[in-house]
DNA sequence: CCGTATAGTGAAATTCACTTTCATTATCGG
DNA sequence: CCGATAATGAAAGTGAATTTCACTATACGG
């Protein structure tokens, strides 16, 4: 899975003439590692903890080039923080988001997709991208 | 309906020991009498024309209290500005969004929110509000 | 009405989260 | 190893949102 967007990314890199650098590697590490979503910030400052001298515009570029390369999606849950999320191949997903701790988690649901289908088919609206989002209060934080 | 609303705002305003004053008449009727999803800035322009000494902070600052008050909603669609949409009593809807022209057609689903609740009942999951839009090239734009 | 406590206003400054610039450094094909 | 080209990091720049502050307006309690 690591390996296979490793694989994806560098791949990415040479067909568009980019260059291999330290700071890509140690990059794509940290995010292939980490939690489904990061901001630009989260995953800076977990790198700076053993990469001090690693800059905050190069993170910014480094999960650009991702979300370019498909391994990683854009995302915004109205915080003002993007987040990055990993891609899986082919798959598609919502989130729940707790307003109160944070949490994100992910869900899928067929008949919602076809249904949003059908209603934009009846307004001939061409659908890209959609974006489903449900707040409110994890099982967590109900207790 | 925008007697409804003025007198929604009113109320609001006492409730909270805040004053009427001319500057929220104004950004009121503006915002009634305007489209569905007005940005800061667009109703601030708006404004400008008929009252050129209203200032930028007092448009932002009353639309932050048409949505605290219930009339108003912030929502955001991924291009920087923050937009505010009419609430009309007990109605909710989603968004269908051009990503070529910008034009933003409302729906509802009646059945899509309910697989909504379903998804969140599973999870224990207390839905508080949603967000559900839908990008891509409305039916004029696709000619 | 009038005075006054309190809230509101507008201009300007500040914040925030990126985004770009630029001088310097690193990569890599030959 | 060279040289062309891309990448990096620090710092400056952006654009929208938010706050500050000196001044003004509102609205009770006489």
């Amino acid at each position: 899975m690591k390996r296979a967007k490793k694989q994806i990314f560098r791949q990415f890199i040479s067909s568009k003439g980019l260059k291999t650098t330290r700071q890509r590697d140690v990059i794509l590490d940290a995010f292939l590692s980490s939690d489904r979503h990061m901001s630009i910030e989260d995953l800076y400052l977990k790198l700076r903890v053993k990469n001090p001298r690693i800059g905050y515009a190069t993170v910014y570029r480094t999960l650009k080039l991702f979300a370019e390369s498909g391994i990683a999606r854009e995302i915004q849950f109205g915080d003002g923080q993007t987040r990055y999320e990993h891609v899986a191949e082919g798959e598609h997903h919502d989130h729940l988001v707790c307003t109160r701790c944070g949490a994100i988690i992910e869900f899928e649901n067929e008949t919602i997709e076809k249904l949003q289908s059908e209603v934009a088919d009846s307004y001939g609206f061409l659908i890209e991208t959609h974006k489903l989002e449900l707040y409110g209060i994890c099982a967590k934080c109900r207790k």
